[in-house]
DNA sequence: ACGAGGTCCTGCGAGC
DNA sequence: TGCTCGCAGGACCTCG
């Protein structure tokens, strides 16, 4: 669900809460979002660490906390955080948290995921570098060039959609703002990456920064899971040139919006009569 | 090395 | 009303 946008919210939103607090103890009730590690093992972990930041790589929430270690958070598609007011018991959880950390404020964060395709690692800072690593350029960043992206999209076969949802080539970039950098950027969603000329790129480069710079502003976007670090709705979703928009007339030229699962299986909004 | 395809999960709305 | 099917903001793994 969350992309850099969202991710980015929550960090903002929670970051007063979280930094320089005590976990006096942590919960984990479905243990199969936790990777690389043990229930007992990352509840052990956490009880008596402070957070001491709180930020956002890519779609990864990051807690950095005072052993050096951090608790990395990928939403996937339904995944939310957010620090509550008071503190809940566990038999009044909402049936689909997943981790409590209580708290030396007496505020309870919470993860919660519908489907648990999200992720929680517990990484030690080599881990973490391994994984920082692996990931791509952060769009938002200055020294992130249109020349260097560029660079990543050449030889490549596949289509531009795919690409530039691919973590390693840009960060961050998810299956809305894939759909609305390309409309704004004028280009087809199926053109082999390879095909897109250095001016192209360079706007698609510019589109992407854009459009998730908006989106910041706006707080995200929400169809239906995705809520704030304090538990509400973004305000993006009206904002929307293309991404569900299907039939309805292109913002830039009139024709209807088009829609095809036929790139990966995600669903592509596309406008036909301005996007090659 | 790259890219396609399957897999992990649950919920919801459309259509029969 | 009740069922099945397809689809949903993601990413990892294996195979060719």
């Amino acid at each position: 669900m969350p992309e850099l946008p969202e991710v980015e919210t929550i960090a903002r939103d929670v970051r007063p809460h979280l930094a320089g607090r005590t976990i006096r103890s942590a919960r984990v009730f479905k243990s199969d979002i936790l990777k690389k590690t043990s229930k007992a093992r990352f509840e052990r972990s956490l009880a008596g660490r402070r957070v001491t930041g709180v930020g956002r790589r890519a779609k990864n929430l990051v807690l950095e906390l005072d052993d050096g270690r951090r608790i990395v958070i990928q939403p996937g598609m339904t995944g939310s955080f957010q620090v509550d007011g008071r503190r809940r018991t566990a038999d009044g959880r909402d049936p689909y948290d997943v981790i409590h950390l209580e708290l030396d404020s007496g505020r309870m964060a919470r993860y919660r995921d519908v489907r648990r395709l999200g992720r929680v690692y517990l990484f030690t800072p080599a881990q973490w570098d391994k994984h920082d690593r692996s990931i791509g350029p952060e769009p938002l960043d200055p020294d992130f060039t249109a020349g260097q992206f560029h660079a990543l999209l050449k030889n490549r076969k596949l289509m531009i959609k795919k690409a530039i949802m691919d973590q390693r080539v840009v960060a961050g970039v998810g299956n809305i703002y894939a759909n609305e950098a390309l409309w704004i950027a004028g280009i087809d969603p199926s053109r082999e990456a390879r095909k897109v000329t250095a001016a192209e790129a360079a706007a698609l480069h510019q589109a992407i920064h854009d459009v998730l710079a908006r989106s910041i502003e706006g707080r995200g976007t929400t169809f239906r899971d995705y809520r704030t670090g304090t538990g509400e709705p973004g305000n993006y979703q009206g904002r929307l040139a293309v991404y569900d928009r299907a039939g309805q007339p292109c913002l830039r030229c009139g024709r209807r919006i088009a829609v095809t699962h036929a790139i990966d299986g995600r669903s592509s909004y596309f406008c036909p009569g301005c996007q090659h």
